[in-house]
DNA sequence: TTTTTAAATGCTATCCATTTGCATTTAGAC
DNA sequence: GTCTAAATGCAAATGGATAGCATTTAAAAA
């Protein structure tokens, strides 16, 4: 996708086939991957790309804002996605891990009480909800 | 303390001298701890414990809900803190990790709106801003 | 286009928080 | 006190992530 090569142009990083790669997959996947499941997907698109290559890919992009991270409650590992422009919150659900991602955020009047409040100067915040999608509601015990 | 062992009762685990150990620091320093900050504790209090001990002492807390946990964002490591009663957000400073407990949520009703609409059945949800608190932002660039 | 060079990559070894296996000890029921 | 399941210590293993270093490559300079 050519826009892609414009993001790693402002963000000021080469135009390399992985970068491009990872863009790729984390567009068509257009949801949370470890750098595991970007690898094997890699590898699925026969692409030979390292481990670590990918992990210092998805490290670049962090920082350049191109894309951001979240914590699954049962996992160790760091999850990747396109950075979405608008600031979302999100429904996880504890058995397939299904994320929704959740428009608007109700809660800038309360950061703003609390910033003052306790003079925190406040950068970001996360507001994430766990539970069960409604597939999973259904089928209650099988994992995924 | 005599509340711990009740805790410990209640939870139907035995009262062991670690166990008690655990919830006198955790008490006592009333913040987040990693298993490690724990180990050392101990150790300065002259007690003999291992660190597998207290990962699975831990573990045992968090499945009881003794003892809860949280994930700054700058690290790996698990921190832990003594459950508390009521449903509680936080601040956490960017630079000294410091936690502010903020009473009162406000977003209970966002909160079934969101689950009505997505039928998504919530269990728990976690809200938090990350910032630098008064002292960090004063003395901007003394990593501690 | 060719040359040049800093950035990007592959491969391997390493790190480090956490977990596990197993033999030993201990809390608490009897 | 005796007995048994639970708890513990120690050492090894695990697993996600990182680092070192030689090689390759993007892209600026010539």
């Amino acid at each position: 996708m050519e826009k892609f090569k414009d993001w790693l142009t402002e963000a000021n990083l080469k135009k390399t086939k992985h970068r491009l790669l990872v863009l790729d997959i984390l567009y068509e996947t257009n949801d949370f991957l470890s750098a595991d499941d970007l690898f094997l997907k890699a590898k699925h698109k026969d692409a030979n790309i390292s481990l670590s290559t990918i992990y210092r890919i998805l490290d670049n992009f962090v920082e350049k804002n191109i894309v951001s991270t979240i914590n699954m409650e049962n996992t160790k590992q760091v999850y990747y996605e396109l950075a979405h422009q608008e600031h979302s919150h999100h429904l996880i659900c504890l058995n397939c891990n299904k994320v929704i991602h959740l428009k608007g955020c109700p809660i800038k009047a309360y950061e703003e009480t609390v910033s003052s409040k306790y003079r925190f100067n406040i950068e970001r915040h996360t507001l994430d909800f766990y539970g069960y999608c409604e597939k999973c509601q259904n089928k209650k015990s099988s994992k995924v």
